[in-house]
DNA sequence: GTATTATATATGTATAATCCTATATAAGGG
DNA sequence: CCCTTATATAGGATTATACATATATAATAC
């Protein structure tokens, strides 16, 4: 399971609790992965169970205990195998697509409406991908040295890159369907 | 649900077996969505409580009976609506960017020998888009009006699009790191 | 003659993910 | 004085998906 491994990822840098667990997964990977805060917890008790990390319990004053998980050596040598385990790439579901394989069903009104709205939320989220190096300064210290700093940025590319095909696409569309190049019925 | 509205579309078309639309969605939609038997057999059995789909069954010689799948009016409207709901474009969970954001464990020959890998599965997903709308002829009953065919041919070719804008990000990435030009630690 | 493939549907079970609610304490704002 | 926010963890319920298996018949391949 791929959380599992995330969680490695981040356990592998130093300890964490859930609580900061969820707080990193909202910043540094969103866009690409969203975990949920129930999930989180019992992802990691399962991989306590499974040896893969320790618990460390620390009383605090004034606020609750926390739980900071530490990874083990078997827990590295998981993290290790699944890292070079070739996974498919580009084969998600993608419900959008069910969309625009339907999308003959509406009227040339319609799809240009709703495409524009899509196209502006592909820019917005465009934008967005460009202020996140600056919220990634305050979770610097998630991620230490510049090797993996290197791969961090190279998943926010990825990620404008694909952006910017969506968005060229679409406009594609759209501009086909307002030139009248596409079938009445 | 995402896979209720995809059956209910291609029901939109014509009445269906459980048997053809899994046929379907092998060929048709494969490259962005799959779908389990037992899940559309069961998510048929929904629609019919749900009164968006009425059954009617075919009895054969030498072949079980067939429970042909008929759209109502009510599975139009539902359709209808889904099909000018927004959905978030693009923000789908992606195992293998967990692998890049983790990547500067591994040492770079790893990196290397797995992204060489991944870079020629990518180069033969891009083969099989083209050998697609040879498959679709088989199936072109699937979708009759050149308008359908119109945004069945743009699936295809978003999805062409990103598999060409991976294949870009990760060769520079190979070269990046063959020039040296990614730290060390 | 036997085994596999194609046609057809159904259920049991496991896992993953989401949503919601519960619990507890302290600080800060109005 | 009350409400909200931040810190922290936990569990119930539901949904979506995946994997495996069961059942039944006919045609085809070896």
């Amino acid at each position: 399971m791929s959380l599992e491994h995330a969680i490695l990822g981040f356990l592998s840098y130093r300890p964490y609790s859930g609580y900061d667990l969820k707080k990193i997964f909202d910043t540094s990977v969103r866009h690409f992965w969203t975990a949920d805060q129930s999930q989180i917890y019992r992802t990691l008790n399962r991989l306590t169970e499974r040896g893969w990390a320790e618990v460390e319990k620390i009383e605090q004053e004034s606020r609750p205990a926390r739980k900071e998980y530490h990874i083990t050596d078997s827990g590295r040598d998981e993290l290790r195998t699944w890292l070079i385990t070739p996974l498919p790439f580009g084969d998600h579901r993608n419900a959008p697509m069910i969309q625009v394989f339907f999308a003959g069903q509406l009227s040339n009104a319609e799809i240009v409406e709703m495409y524009q709205r899509v196209a502006e939320f592909m820019r917005m989220g465009l934008q967005q991908y460009d202020q996140i190096p600056q919220e990634m300064e305050a979770y610097a210290d998630y991620v230490q040295s510049p090797r993996e700093f290197f791969f961090w940025m190279q998943t926010l590319e990825i990620g404008k890159m694909t952006a910017r095909t969506n968005l060229e696409w679409i406009e594609g569309v759209i501009e086909q369907i307002q030139k009248g190049e596409i079938p009445d019925k």
